[in-house]
DNA sequence: TAGATTGTTAATCGATTAACAATC
DNA sequence: TAGATTGTTAATCGATTAACAATC
């Protein structure tokens, strides 16, 4: 039994995919399915399925398979999607603004309570149910609020002062899409770092590789 | 020498991260390093910085270290970067919107060549120097212009169809920010899925985990 | 009960780290 | 030359896959 020990980031990353596969299987009108057939889906090996799950408890029934539904929802409660973590976003321009639109936090476990900018042309301007807020009240905001996680939509030069301000203000965690490798915020913040260039650039790689 | 072997996805990952890290040194004048002091800036070992130039060629100099500005264009070379691939878009809604204006794809081995819709709403409207065309024109683009990757900012939906098509006209390489999980497309596409939701969602786990 | 499929232990595979001879 | 650091082989670690007893 290899509960409550710690997870490894090869398989909390594959949870949220298999999410998105129970919830097809579900709006499909699947019941139940097997590790096997499952795998087969998704291409893995139903081995690593059942080590996957097993990580977090015993969710199938020998000689039957799994509960598609019971499944989706113990993971979606593992993922944590049933309490919102209040998150802020830092640089409200292109990609901000598309973040904050597009995400649907609330169904990813979020919830975003505040949009900052310094460009005060951006500042006030609405955006879904909030408004744009200047990096002057952000201390304020976040002594009031307790934001737990912040986006950043910011340029790299500015990024290493806003992740030193905000780990001061309490933030366990960022969602870094500036070009800045946080690697030194806090020994124990919380990173997870998007890096758009970087994906396209294995793109890039793998394609020229081919031929 | 592990040269030309195939390299592991692994490796291919941290190669972008290395040609930022060099870009930097090289801007703040660090003319060599060695493989100690990037691996500490890194926080990665010296150890797998070596593994890891070493599947490429022999970069380094014995008892001296490592060049950094011909490093960086080794890697620069090994990525791709200097040869274009030609590139289409499909979907110019709010998140295809900001991929086209924000993604700097000449720096990063890529040149944006079409951009295309369904939505008579957007089909026209200009986004730098390309014009939204419609969907229908695809095939005889694909035809003409022989993009060899394409970047798909549509629903999940529209998804399936979308692959299939493309496939047939060529294209290598996806970067799917749908959330459809592209695994049949043709046996050797070649697909970076991006996923935003998924990434969040391991945020909001390990955000919970802490407590 | 027999058949099926899980949960879990053991074996394998691959990636990372350590060690050290080669050499600048 | 002596000191430093690479390139590369060997050892370790972790993740994936295979096997199988438990059990529905």
């Amino acid at each position: 039994m290899s509960r409550n020990e710690r997870i490894s980031m090869s398989v909390i990353r594959r949870l949220p995919r298999y999410y998105r596969f129970l919830y097809d299987l579900k709006e499909n009108g699947v019941t139940r399915i097997s590790s096997r057939e499952l795998a087969q889906r998704m291409h893995l090996t139903a081995s690593q399925i059942r080590q996957d799950f097993n990580c977090f408890g015993e969710f199938g029934q020998q000689g039957y398979g799994y509960m598609v539904e019971q499944l989706y929802h113990e993971i979606e409660r593992i993922l944590g999607l049933d309490q919102l973590t209040p998150a802020i976003l830092i640089g409200a321009g292109n990609m901000g603004h598309t973040i904050a639109t597009q995400m649907h936090f609330e169904r990813r476990g979020m919830k975003l309570i505040g949009i900052f900018d310094k460009n005060p042309q951006i500042i006030g301007n609405p955006i879904d149910k909030l408004t744009v807020l200047s990096e002057d009240e952000l201390v304020e905001f976040c002594q009031e609020n307790r934001p737990q996680m912040a986006i950043l939509c910011i340029p790299k030069t500015s990024a290493p002062g806003v992740v030193q301000k905000l780990t001061e203000l309490g933030i366990k965690g960022f969602w870094n899409f500036s070009h800045y490798d946080i690697t030194d915020a806090h020994p124990d913040a919380i990173v997870e770092n998007v890096h758009l260039s970087d994906s396209l650039m294995t793109l890039s790689y793998r394609l020229q590789e081919k031929d």
